[in-house]
Order: structure tokens, then C-alpha cells, then sequence
DNA sequence: GCCAACGTTGGC
DNA sequence: GCCAACGTTGGC
């Protein structure tokens, strides 16, 4: 099952300081647009209950585990380009290749995307996304099969997303091991997406606050069920 | 290849 | 702790 993993995604090379989890978390619900004095509340609120621990990190785990993401979007590139002299291209074909179909998500260096990999859970689906290609969209759909696990290619020095700052004994950065189920049915670019989201910003459909538009940089990202739903319904119109 | 969006860094 | 400069993401 553990797959051998491909270079895949984008993520800052360098290696930032220990992240404001505040803004990782609910994002869905807008929460980073409230002032802040308001996040402040939520916060205190959130933690209230959990005397026992203590810690930013711990504190933002048990926030995570609240949330209930059900679906997610993951973002892979599928033609060539070259990250200190590696090929990042992991399309869905690739994917297909893998021994079991069966890949890990490795190179996320990002808190907010790396945050959302913990959320994963075992089964839950995600649509497999193709960025910064030709044609940009959504080529298929993935399993969660196994829940994140330290990323090792943050200790290889000779991998691109090779970070120093990371030790064994407290890893920053996580992977998971996703698996191919299928192709949609048909390619669903992401200029149809786009159309939907802003007849939806005015009809208050499914797609008005997906995080593909409004967090446009974010490679690992969470859908609510009628978002994945309305997605999925795509696939049965003719073009 | 351009460049808007936006996350991170570091000076103050 | 603010925020300008910088670097990356990723559509077009």
C-alpha cells in the first residue's frame, strides 16, 4: 500500500515561522473577514472547554477536529516544470501509474494546505485538480486512504521542497496517501467552474463561496457536500 | 511570459 | 506588531 510518492505541488521554498492557526480555521464560514476582536472571542470560546492542554498546536488540532470537511479539492500539476532541477509533474495519469493507483501527497508547504491534509479522513473523496496547465480543472476523483503521517521529503536534502528547519522528532510538514477512484466523466474546466461561481455569488448557489475562487492560491482545500454534489452534477451535461 | 493575488519575511 | 518588500501560485 505505501506508496512511492511523486514530487507533486507547489509550496514556498523557504521555511516560515510557526503559523497563525487562527486563520486556518474556518475559512468556509468567512471567519477571517470578522474584525478582530470578534476572532479573538471565538477563539477563547473554542478553547474554553479544553483545560487540560495547552499550546497553540493542540489547541488548533482539537479546533480542526470540530470541523466537519467532508470533501476536498487537490491541486497537482500535470505538465513538466522544473524545481531545483526536479520535475514536479504529477498529473492523473500519473496517478493511474502508481503502484494500487496509489500515491502520497508529499511537498505541501503551506500551514493552511497542511492543516487541511490533517483534516483528512480515511475515505472521505476528493476531486483531483489540474493547475497550471493548458487547461486548467477538475480530471477526476481520489480517495483518502491513509491520514496524514510526517512528510519525509522535508528531511531530503536533495528534494525540492527540502526543508532544514524540520526535525524528525517534530515535523512540520505532513503528507497523505491518496488512491485513484475515477475519472469524471468528463473534464470539468475550471472557466465553467468560474461561470457557476459568479451566477451563484448572485443566486446564493452552492459554489458562491467555494474556496477555489476565494482562496485562490490554496492547493489543498475543503468542499462542503452540496458544493461536491453540485460539482459531481456537472459531469452529466453535454459540451 | 505577464502579472494579480496573496503568503512570508524582516526592518523598524 | 505593523507593513513594505519579496517570492510563489497559477490563470490567462
Amino acid at each position: 500500500m505505501p506508496p512511492k510518492g511523486k514530487k507533486r505541488g507547489r509550496a514556498a521554498l523557504t521555511a516560515p515561522k510557526e503559523p497563525d492557526f487562527k486563520d486556518a480555521r474556518s475559512e468556509l464560514q468567512g471567519e477571517s473577514k470578522r474584525p478582530k476582536s470578534q476572532r479573538v472571542e471565538m477563539k477563547s470560546l473554542a478553547t474554553g472547554n479544553v483545560a487540560e492542554t495547552s499550546g497553540v498546536e493542540a489547541r488548533a488540532e482539537q479546533d480542526r477536529n470540530k470541523r466537519v470537511h467532508t470533501h476536498w479539492l487537490m491541486k497537482s500539476e500535470p505538465e513538466s516544470r522544473f524545481e531545483k532541477g526536479v520535475d514536479v509533474k504529477f498529473g492523473i495519469e500519473d496517478l493511474k501509474a502508481q503502484p494500487n493507483q496509489t500515491a502520497c501527497w508529499d511537498g505541501i508547504r503551506n500551514y493552511q494546505a497542511r492543516n487541511f491534509l490533517k483534516d483528512m479522513k480515511a475515505g472521505q473523496e476528493a476531486f483531483f485538480y489540474h493547475s497550471n496547465c493548458k487547461e486548467p480543472g477538475i480530471a477526476g476523483i481520489i480517495k483518502i486512504v491513509k491520514e496524514a503521517y510526517p512528510d519525509h521529503t522535508q528531511f531530503e536534502k536533495k528534494d525540492p521542497h527540502y526543508d532544514a528547519s524540520s526535525t524528525k522528532e517534530k515535523p512540520k510538514w505532513f503528507m497523505v496517501d491518496i488512491q485513484f477512484m475515477r475519472m469524471t466523466k468528463r473534464f470539468i474546466p475550471l472557466a465553467e467552474l468560474k461561470l457557476h461561481h459568479q451566477a451563484h455569488k448572485i443566486s446564493g448557489g452552492p459554489l458562491k463561496d467555494a474556496a477555489l475562487f476565494t482562496r485562490q492560491r490554496l492547493s489543498v482545500q475543503p468542499l462542503t457536500d452540496e458544493q461536491f454534489a453540485f460539482i459531481l452534477s456537472l459531469e452529466e451535461e453535454k459540451h
